[in-house]
RNA sequence: GGCCCGUUCGUCUAUCGGUUAGGACGCCAGGUUUUCAUCCUGGAAAGAGGGGUUCGACUCCCCUACGGGCUACCA
């Protein structure tokens, strides 16, 4: 049987990054096995439906080249893959659960329910709806079938599953093992809202069953649903697939899941791409393939010292039986890591070409070669592609302002005989190349320490002590530019 | 509260009963460099606790602690 698995959001608002990880699980777990990978979008609450998030998570997994086989745009053989049109399937389900007996309907007003579930609470117990107390609330169960029939005409109605209490729930999750779950634990979950529409649980089982979903890889959060899916599956005769579920994504620091809140915080996104105005990953200068690497190995890794892959390179060696159990903590230092080590192996005109904002950077109004040349000079102090911003400054402005402790520094050394020599380098338009050995010489002379040299002239030139080789910044920035800075430099030292 | 899941350096992790418990990020020191960064070398840094099982336990079992998830007509 070959393998069929799914991502299956609720567009509910951006991906997050735990999402995306799931969505990667499954997606190189498909390659890996020569399967398919789809997406579903399951969008049974039409409340909390946001608007353009199922758009940004199609275009969130496009970035990351994670191409469904089969979806909503797409299409495919199981299809629609929105089951907010697959409404009518559902119904011919339930159905047939109702004629098995396994399952019925219930017409409690969520009032009702609700206040019931107020006075577990101040028993502090938690209110279950299930063997020991369906007959006392109102449903086929403990109605007559001529006065179901009836409100079935004229009032709204839920349908939910009947649990039997003895049954003992034996499941099996690859990554964790046997689980077990008695019977009487689970409630008489809704499988079909009042709207008409299913409920998670039930239209889950449906699909999954439907598409032939042969591994369903999904959050940890899904774990204590597992035992009210089986008893889906149970209740329909039907082969449950092969379950994984994955350890959480936690925040960096202190306790809980990763949130929004901990990316605006902390100052690192959480999001691959933008979403209302915060940026995401790509806004950040992440690229895909550097996120999707780090992603990886969040929660799994291949056993081997090696942590950069291809993404060719993940389809090959992805194994879930590698996957760890225990929740990760994010960590956007290392993520940086991994993303500075795809820069260096990523080609300057594919970074430009991913980089929206690399025009205000290095001018592309530059000749290419000149671009390379300063490109390659700052390549290996990017760990984030917006860093490109920052780190062309030394090309494209000239400095506002002087470091102060350097230039007390410097000062000690006359400074201006220094500067002046090169204002006479610069003016008489001698090659940047043969700048330094000609200073060579003419330090025998005057003995100034070399490093105070080269300090006092970065000083001038860039304002601070940070950046690539000064002779390289003034070989691109040209005579002019660097006569210009030279002069201002030394007219603030007088 | 109930149910379920988890627990190796600060963080991500390797170890599938016998290792000086390995690697990576971060941190610290040294080197390279005119400076910062990069890069190279080195360093500090871990099996939650207690019981078993065993010749031997990070590894298997139990208990405790801690952490997490779920407990909706949300997914």
């Amino acid at each position: 049987m070959s393998v069929r698995v799914r991502f299956a959001p609720s567009p509910t608002g951006p991906l997050h990054i735990g999402g995306l990880r799931t969505a990667l699980y499954n997606y190189l777990f498909a390659k890996k096995n020569g399967g398919k990978f789809l997406l579903r979008i399951e969008d049974t609450d039409q409340y909390r439906k946001v608007e353009g998030s199922e758009n940004y998570i199609i275009e969130a997994l496009k970035w990351c080249d994670l191409r469904p086989d089969e979806g909503p745009l797409l299409g495919g053989k199981t299809g629609p893959y929105r089951q907010s049109e697959r409404k009518k399937i559902y119904e011919e389900h339930i159905d047939m659960l109702i004629r098995k007996g396994k399952a019925y309907y219930a017409f409690d007003s969520a009032e009702t329910l609700s206040k019931a579930r107020l006075i577990a609470d101040e028993k502090k117990t938690t209110l279950k709806y299930g063997a020991h107390n369906r007959l006392e609330f109102k449903n086929s169960l403990s109605y007559t079938s001529e006065k179901t029939k009836a409100l079935l005409e004229t009032t709204a109605f839920v349908v939910r599953l009947k649990v039997d209490p003895k049954k003992n729930v034996e499941m099996i999750d690859k990554i964790r093992g046997s689980i077990g779950v008695q019977g009487s634990e689970i409630d008489d979950k809704i499988l079909i809202k009042a709207d008409g529409m299913p409920t998670y649980h039930f239209a889950n089982v449906v699909d999954d069953h439907l598409m032939g979903i042969t591994h369903v890889i999904r959050g940890e959060e899904w774990l204590p649903s597992l035992a009210l899916h089986q008893l889906i599956y149970d209740a329909f005769g039907w082969h449950a697939p092969i379950f994984m579920h994955l350890p959480l994504i936690l925040k960096p620091q202190g306790k809980g899941k990763l949130s929004k809140r901990d990316g605006e915080k902390m100052g690192f996104p959480v999001y691959p791409l933008e979403w209302e105005g915060s940026k995401g990953f790509k806004e950040r200068g992440f690229l895909p393939e550097a996120l999707v690497n780090y992603l990886a190995l969040l929660g799994w890794n291949p056993g081997t010292e090696k942590e950069i892959f291809s993404f060719p390179e993940l389809q090959q060696i992805f194994d879930t039986d590698k996957i760890k159990k225990g929740g990760a903590k994010f960590d956007f230092d290392k993520a940086k890591w991994v993303n500075h080590k795809f820069i260096e192996l990523t080609d300057e005109k594919t970074i430009f070409s991913r980089f929206i904002e690399f025009t205000d950077c290095l001018p592309y109004k530059w000749s290419e070669k000149k671009r390379t040349y300063a490109y390659a000079l700052v390549k290996k102090r990017l760990f984030l592609l917006e860093d490109l911003i920052s780190e062309s400054r030394v090309f494209l402005a000239d400095p506002d302002g002087y470091d102060p402790e350097v230039l007390k520094k410097v000062k000690e050394h006359e400074p201006q005989k220094i500067i002046l020599q090169f204002i006479d380098y610069a003016k008489k338009e001698i090659p940047v190349k043969e700048w330094k050995e000609k200073i060579k010489v003419w330090n025998e002379d005057h003995n100034v320490p070399f490093g105070v040299i080269m300090q006092s002239l970065r000083l001038a030139l860039v304002g601070n002590l940070s950046g690539p080789d000064v002779f390289d910044i003034c070989f691109i920035t040209g005579n002019t530019i660097t006569l210009r800075r030279l002069e201002k430099f030394l007219s603030q030292l007088n």
